[in-house]
DNA sequence: TGGTATAACATGGGAAAACATGGGAATCAA
DNA sequence: TTGATTCCCATGTTTTCCCATGTTATACCA
């Protein structure tokens, strides 16, 4: 059994015309491994797909549960946005996931969706949508490079 | 056997001429797989039915019973208030369960009633009300987006 | 090192199961 | 009896499951 489960690595996979693609292997395994299911939904940010495991969304369920606060306005709004959005996303067989029509719109997606592995959590995006966000982030990056400790802390 | 229990996803069910509607399959799901019961009862914020599981309502009691100084008299109004209004929802053989007049007046559901996911519960709301619903909270998240990222780097 | 066998993987397509939904019969209460 | 509620069957659609194929990566042996 390993120790760590860290969604990583860059991998471009067909979406068919029902809307299935490939989950990355790798992915596969770390679903498998912790007994979790993967869930999706849209990025809050970027016109992309985001997705982690189950465990991941039960603990902040978990936490607005315990919080003694059953009627508090905040985490309504919240739970409404993160919870009515998201989705388990089950892989078959073969390991195939089938992504909803509002996720692939949300992306852009058409016949062929890239991976990208964020650690606890991954993205799925357009090809050439990431391809420039890849070079925005790069540039970014390197702008900010002395103050680069800082942010990684942030996020 | 699942380790997690969540409302998720958005469903948009009709609801027939006697007032049955489809329970989304995952919510069907959760019910089965813990043996408990779907409670409803009248939001106490917004025009829409909320429900969950009753073993939430357990556990909000046994709260009041565990920490009764520890709430305030409003709260304690509040819980009335639910545990007042709500009531267990069996559903049939074919996954339906049957609102009762006063949860769709008050949700102002005729024809059709969309289930919105928020982890522990859920909610059922109206299909135009719940467009605006979901606009006003985008909106509002988006404003008070630094403790978003609070609340998800949490997790 | 080079080449081959083997296994893992991505992907296409079709069969089977699950699902939402309409309608009717049986049951029950006023 | 009348109206409402529960139960069951029927249907069309969507989703899931499973088999087949080609490709890539890995393991093995000479």
């Amino acid at each position: 059994m390993r120790k760590t489960f860290l969604f990583m690595d860059t991998v471009l996979n067909k979406v068919d015309a029902k809307g299935r693609v490939s989950l990355p292997a790798d992915y596969r395994a770390i679903v498998k491994e912790t007994g979790s299911e993967i869930v999706c939904y849209r990025s809050l940010s970027s016109p992309c797909i985001e997705g982690c495991l189950e465990d991941l969304l039960d603990k902040l369920a978990t936490q607005m549960e315990d919080s003694l606060d059953f009627f508090s306005a905040t985490q309504d709004d919240l739970t409404n946005l993160v919870f009515g959005d998201a989705k388990r996303y089950p892989f078959d067989s073969t390991g195939r996931v089938m992504l909803s029509e509002k996720l692939l719109k949300h992306a852009q997606i058409t016949d062929s969706a890239v991976f990208v592995g964020k650690g606890r959590k991954f993205q799925i995006w357009n090809p050439e949508n990431w391809e420039k966000e890849e070079k925005r982030i790069r540039e970014q990056v390197l702008k900010v490079r002395p103050s680069l400790k800082e942010a990684c802390r942030e996020s």
